[in-house]
DNA sequence: GAAACCTTGTAACAAATGTTACTCCGATTC
DNA sequence: GAATCGGAGTAACATTTGTTACAAGGTTTC
């Protein structure tokens, strides 16, 4: 039998609960851009994420999009949770933002555990805190903020996900992640680089200081 | 010792719970326009509501509001929740939107009962995902609809969780909700009444068929 | 009932964002 | 190396939303 690298995941667990993970869980590892799970589709596993980021995306019946956040280490897709526990279907979209290494614990286990082990249930409620907060703040700068704001906001979140100052993407992947239009993104990049936040290459942008 | 009317809510909980419930929890009733929690205050009691809804708002630096979501029976306020689990303070503020009656539970039960009642956890995560749904919700109206249907939208919420097709309110309440301008709204309102979707007068909307 | 106040209507203008159209340039394909 | 394609720059214009300013009627206060 395999022994799973519960090594990034030790602090989160009691002992006991880190044995039945080992018992039930399948690790995988999954590629940069990979589809993690769409729109409509039921879940059959609870993700422990241990290493890379995920990004969370929501779309409306026309094809528009808008990224939601980024799911790291440490945490699981509230929204799974949801899925599971509801019984019901994805209401977003999640992909591989860099390469991801996770944990997939059956959907089964969800509700022992929580009634066993009181670090799950820390884990789970601190998961939906995160995802709620997020989702609060992705609110706030819809709500509050212009698009060049939400721009710095949006490089500066991928440059940290990413642990790298250069970003390489193309002005449309901006505009599909803000739901904006290419040209605009392109017009607010320009005002960046001319503010000095940004160095602007082909499907590069660099953040500045 | 007076006992509380737990009727609304016997079917949410096994019988046990609900002989919990009726120890430690106390009955309220908080009238209308009343605050319930503000930003930044720290929660002590899980609120169980039985008759009423409540208004969900955000604010930012400035003052700007933007109203979030309604709360109404058979859930409770997930961002409490998120309060109570996490220790931290409300990142919201919760007003009456109608005269509320509702159970205050101390929320030192919350995570006991999570391990030993089934209910209390469905229950639980129940108003988790109504939350989600609710900012999903949220978000996707101020990303996809421009501010004349995310107007109508509101109206048929507010004409829902009031329970009457016409609604006592101002156009200066109404900008606030949905954080924009009297004006805009003023404007957009007459439109509505062009289209015959409403009928205008002091202080009142009323939504036609 | 006069004064002050609140609510609404409306016009004119300003700002932010979206759209269309065209160009240029580097990369890829054949 | 010519042809094609994808990414980016830019201008002109349209639309949506916000702002300022003012007027007209109710309502409340004294």
């Amino acid at each position: 039998m395999k022994t799973l690298d519960l090594a990034p995941i030790k602090s989160l667990f009691e002992s006991e609960l880190l044995l039945e993970i080992e018992k039930v869980g399948i690790h995988k590892k999954i590629p940069q851009g990979e589809l993690m799970i769409d729109l409509g589709e039921k879940v059959q596993f609870i993700p422990l994420i241990l290493e890379g980021a995920i990004k969370v995306v929501r779309e409306d019946e026309s094809g528009d999009e808008l990224l939601l956040y980024f799911v790291e280490f440490g945490n699981t897709c509230a929204m799974t949770l949801n899925c599971c526990l509801g019984h019901s279907k994805s209401e977003i979209r999640a992909l591989c933002e860099s390469d991801v290494s996770l944990i997939m614990v059956p959907v089964q286990h969800m509700d022992p555990w929580l009634s066993q082990f009181k670090s799950w249930r820390s884990f789970v409620f601190n998961s939906f805190n995160s995802r709620l907060s997020e989702m609060l703040k992705a609110l706030d700068a819809l709500t509050f903020l212009r698009l060049d704001e939400r721009l710095k906001h949006y490089l500066l979140e991928k440059s940290k996900v990413l642990k790298n100052k250069t970003i390489h993407i193309t002005h449309f992947e901006i505009a599909s992640d803000l739901n904006s239009s290419r040209v605009v993104i392109s017009r607010l990049l320009k005002q960046l680089e001319n503010d000095r936040f940004v160095a602007l290459g082909r499907n590069t942008i660099s953040l500045i200081d």
